[in-house]
RNA sequence: GCCGGAGUAGCUCAGUUGGUUGAGAGCACGCGUCUCAUAAGCGCGGGGUCGGCGGUUCGAGUCCGCCCUCCGGCACCA
């Protein structure tokens, strides 16, 4: 973060100034409302952060260690082993890290083992869902290792209360934004509010984040004596047509996009529809319209549009309960809506979602059954008629109530079409069938006119390329000379084989022009080793050698690796002899 | 390679602790039908050796073993 922000020339506090205005006004355009919004940089965090950290320290659970590692002077920054380039720092491989040993604060997570898997055994629904559960249950029994948790020597953070020359690091600092947010460490009112608040019922996150949540940080929380959230749920990714989204495939759908298409509301309702939440979900541009025509226009949009039509036509858009009503649809709404609250609080977001088309279908077999139209013509049957179509709107009010979380401002609208109240919607008060009161419908246009794709401009699935004007600004390119630092020749394959005990890597012998080589090369996921021999290929030629899984590497073989792609070796039409320089 | 998950109709998926599921839903498809409605609605139908092989059992998508394929995580990716 720090980095990013000098790169792009901001003060870390100005860049973090701005990503906020990018959250808030992308939730502000998907109609994602929120309470509260914090901030690491924030007092109040500040605050928290010290709080607990003293307590975690009095607890006897920090101590004082060494780390030690490569360090970057340019970058200033410790360095994993494995992203050196032939020890050398890939950002700056002019100079050498320094093997580096820095004071350093520990929080002893070992300590917590047992008392972890004590919690998730009497807590069968903390972590959810299942899959990540087992996942980390096995992290916890493989055995847990003590972390750092502070940086010596930085500007940015916040200070160790009990060593103000290191700072907290990162995640233990950011883990505790949970705790911080609703007044841990803060004046008399701000404790009252946690006391109110703490602990939190649900932690929503990434699954790609469960090990903090899940591990680190309710050992933190047991280290300073406080309550565990109830439940940290590990929600699931979006993929696209079953891929997993890359920028640099351009396979990548941007939410507002697919908005700009259909409607925001069309896509909320996809997303938690068609997703079983927990897991990965799908998304392709044909069954969002597919589900878009089907859900929305064929179904709930032209349920509204026949009521209120047939209220406005036969009874001048005016409805009042007259006759017995439906006891089928009322006892199925009811049904619905227990449903529907079960399947929410269970965060069963689709089984929600399908709870209310039951209804909605329903509804459609009611009206068909019925036949209004029939008893419109019989003046006899006018009551009847009336509550038919009251019955209708009312399946329909209901509906919306549900989908409402959903779909708000569509829900909204289908409320006041329907002649009911969309303010302060309860879901025990508004989720519940009525048999009583008077609605005035009013009859307007689609709300969701089919949509058909026309063949010409059917946007594609397939991988884009990079869009123009997305290429690195000007002062992050090198020069010719940067360049021609790299001596790329063209190499003849000898023979190929694979490492031993590794599925990436091949061990390829080739002939460079002036000598012959042995490079690995990470490419065993596409390419047997057979088919490679006799192949002409481009190699690193001037890299210094490296060791992979026990193998020298001297150099290494040009390839095209997209993100979640399988790499693809650079060749030639009419391969040149090996030696030949490539520019 | 290790760990985990998944393989069920053309597509997306449900199928609780094995037996009224000797297999279901939605979409797509075919046929029929109403006409209030956004060529929407409603009804009916075709279609699957439930990844493969073997086993346990009176009985297995549902349990066990082996294998194949795909996905995710970790190591490796010079």
């Amino acid at each position: 973060m720090f980095k990013r922000a000098v790169e792009e020339g901001l003060d870390p506090l100005a860049y973090c100034d701005r990503m906020e205005q990018e959250f808030r006004r992308t939730w502000a355009r998907l109609h994602v409302s929120f309470d509260d919004f914090i901030r690491t940089t924030e007092p109040r965090h500040k605050a928290g952060v010290t709080e607990l950290t003293k307590r975690i320290y009095d607890a006897g659970d920090i101590y004082e260690g060494v780390y030690e590692g490569w360090y970057c002077v340019s970058c200033e920054e410790f360095k994993q082993e494995r992203d050196l380039v032939h020890g050398h720092c890939p950002l700056h491989p002019a100079i050498k890290p320094e093997w580096i040993r820095e004071k350093n604060y520990f929080f002893r997570l070992s300590k917590y083992q047992r008392s972890l898997l004590d919690h998730f055994a009497a807590h069968p629904e903390f972590l959810r869902p299942e899959i990540r559960r087992n996942e980390i249950l096995r992290l916890i029994e493989g055995g847990l290792v003590d972390i750092s948790v502070s940086r010596a020597g930085q500007s940015w953070g916040i200070p160790l209360p009990f060593d103000p020359s290191s700072v907290v690091y990162v995640w233990f600092d950011a883990l505790i934004n949970y705790a911080s947010a609703v007044g841990l460490g803060g004046d008399p009112g701000m404790n009252a509010m946690f006391e109110r608040w703490w602990p939190a019922d649900l932690h929503v996150i990434g699954k790609d984040i469960t090990r903090f949540h899940a591990v680190i940080w309710p050992a933190m929380l047991m280290s300073a004596k406080l309550p565990l959230p109830r439940q940290v749920f590990g929600h699931g990714f979006m993929t696209l047509n079953g891929q997993r989204m890359s920028k640099t495939l351009g396979t990548i759908v941007d939410p507002i996009d697919a908005a700009d298409r259909l409607g925001l509301d069309p896509l909320r309702l996809y997303l938690v529809k068609e997703v079983s939440f927990g897991g990965d979900g799908d998304f392709s541009w044909e069954r969002y319209d597919e589900r878009y025509n089907v859900d929305l226009a064929n179904n709930l949009g032209n349920l509204v549009s026949r009521v209120t039509a047939m209220a406005g036509r036969y009874c001048q858009g005016r409805l009042s309960a007259t006759a017995a009503g439906s006891d089928r649809l009322a006892r199925l709404a009811d049904e619905v809506a227990a449903d529907y609250r079960r399947a929410m609080d269970a965060l069963a977001l689709h089984e929600g979602a399908a709870a209310a088309y039951r209804l909605i279908d329903a509804t459609n077999e009611f009206i068909a059954s019925t036949a209004p139209w029939t008893l419109a013509k019989d003046p006899g049957s006018k009551s009847r008629l009336e509550q038919v179509l009251f019955d209708g709107a009312e399946a329909i009010r209901l509906a919306a109530v549900l989908l409402q979380p959903i779909m708000p401002s569509s829900c909204r609208e289908i409320l006041r079409r329907v002649g009911a109240s969309a303010n302060d919607l309860r879901l025990d008060r508004d989720g519940r069938w009525r048999t009583d009161g008077e609605r005035v419908l009013v009859q307007e246009g689609p709300l969701w006119p089919r949509y058909t794709p026309k063949e010409s401009t059917t946007v594609s699935d397939n991988p884009l390329p990079p869009a123009p004007g997305t290429s690195a600004p000007a002062s992050d390119r090198i020069s010719i000379d940067d360049f021609m630092k790299v001596e790329l020749r063209v190499a003849k394959v000898l023979a190929a084989e694979r490492v031993p005990k590794s599925n990436r890597l091949l061990k390829l012998q080739v002939d460079v022009g002036t000598e012959e080589r042995t490079l690995v090369a990470g490419i065993a996921e596409a390419y047997e080793p057979e088919t490679l021999i006799g192949k002409t290929v481009v190699v690193v030629f001037n890299l210094k050698p490296a060791k992979l899984m026990g193998v020298e590497s001297n150099g290494m073989v040009l390839a095209a690796s997209p993100d979640g792609g399988k790499p693809t070796v650079v060749t030639f039409e009419a391969p040149p002899p090996p030696g030949t320089r490539v520019r």
